[in-house]
DNA sequence: GGTAGACCTGGACGC
DNA sequence: GCGTCCAGGTCTACC
């Protein structure tokens, strides 16, 4: 079997950093947790390979990549591009330095870095998929986009690209994908992804550009179809401008059970927003790591989580449920256990 | 600007 | 096993 060697940075931990958002736990991705490696499909310009991701030496060592054929350089490169856009090798020990030094409470576990996908595209139809949905409807809409549109064989099929998508009856997406009235906005945004800036496509380079601010940057994304405040605030985490917070149900029920804020939601929610806002640029890597703490205390490691059940455990009636007995801290002990942490 | 209701799926619960 | 209720964020209409 082929192999590819990654260096990554000094701090890496394939095991924390890749398990630190639900997308872990969506297909086409797969946790194996018995290995602690990463398993996926990418499609590349040549066709779809398979991907082991293993970190052998630990924190700060090479990554080994297996891959189910050989690549020619072009194909090497695209690959490696796409295992860094995910894994986030490119936030290097400089910068989760300066999350740690804005938030003391994650240095010792250096928690920092957010899982997210190889392409934009992904990160923006995960997060439609996950809106106004319990999680384990989520991870069945990615399941069976990935069966239903992508490519390879059907227990190991990429993640559709938007050609793909674009070229989809909504109807079709409905029906086999189970996506509800979803299917007309992932179709046009698949179009939009499709199409050059100038004729209505996605204006890529206003969204990479270091230079357009935080908010001009959620003005654009909140235009975007099936795109609210909650999801434009998700996709600017996963584009690394960690200002906003996307607050939804699960912020509410943690700024209730946890932070201990009363009132209705939308004050719950304010609330939260204020909490956080002292940390500044880094507020969703401090909001999220906490709140990933929370379900690393309900459910284990997140390195221990297998994607077929896991998905049942975040559901709100179990997420509501007071702890054990055997925790007679309650939910209410934010830092009792400095252990790992979540869910999307 | 704020609010109410529809949208769709699947889990939870009662019978 | 079946029927009903409910959770979930976005969008539109309305005030």
């Amino acid at each position: 079997m082929p192999t590819l060697t990654l260096s990554t940075p000094s701090d890496y931990d394939l095991a924390r950093d890749a398990c630190s958002y639900g997308y872990f736990l969506l297909a086409p991705n797969r946790w194996m947790v018995a290995e602690q490696s990463l398993v996926r499909p990418l499609l590349l310009s040549d066709g779809p390979v398979l991907i082991c991701i293993h970190q052998p030496g630990g924190t700060g060592g090479s990554l080994r990549l297996a891959l189910s054929r050989a690549l020619r350089a072009g194909a090497r490169r695209e690959a490696i591009r796409q295992i860094v856009r995910m894994l986030r090798l490119d936030e290097d020990e400089a910068t989760i330095r300066n999350f740690h030094r804005a938030d003391p409470r994650f240095a010792r576990s250096g928690r920092g870095r957010l899982f997210r996908s190889p392409t934009l595209f992904e990160d923006v139809i995960k997060t439609v998929t996950s809106c106004n949905v319990t999680w384990p409807s989520t991870v069945q809409m990615n399941l069976r986009l990935c069966q239903v549109l992508g490519e390879g064989d059907v227990d190991a099929a990429t993640f559709p690209v938007p050609a793909k998508v674009a070229r989809t009856r909504p109807q079709t997406l409905r029906a086999r994908c189970r996506v509800g009235y979803r299917d007309g906005r992932i179709v046009e945004l698949a179009r939009r992804f499709r199409a050059p800036a100038r004729r209505g496509g996605i204006d890529l380079a206003l969204i990479e550009s270091p230079s357009t601010s935080d908010d001009d940057l959620f003005a654009y994304l909140v235009e975007l179809p099936g795109i609210g405040p909650y999801a434009a605030a998700n996709i600017m985490q996963l584009l690394g401008r960690y200002s906003r917070l996307p607050l939804d149900t699960e912020s509410v029920r943690h700024g209730r059970k946890i932070l201990g804020f009363k009132g209705s939601s939308a004050q719950v929610m304010k609330r939260v927003h204020r909490h956080f806002a002292p940390f500044g640029v880094h507020a969703f890597r401090s909001y999220w790591f906490e709140l990933w703490e929370h379900y690393e205390r309900r459910h284990g490691p997140s390195s221990t989580w297998e994607r077929d059940s896991t998905g049942r455990m975040f559901t709100a009636a179990l997420l509501n449920r007071p702890l054990q007995d055997t925790d007679p801290d309650s939910d209410r002990q934010p830092h009792a256990h400095q252990s790992r942490t979540n869910r999307k």
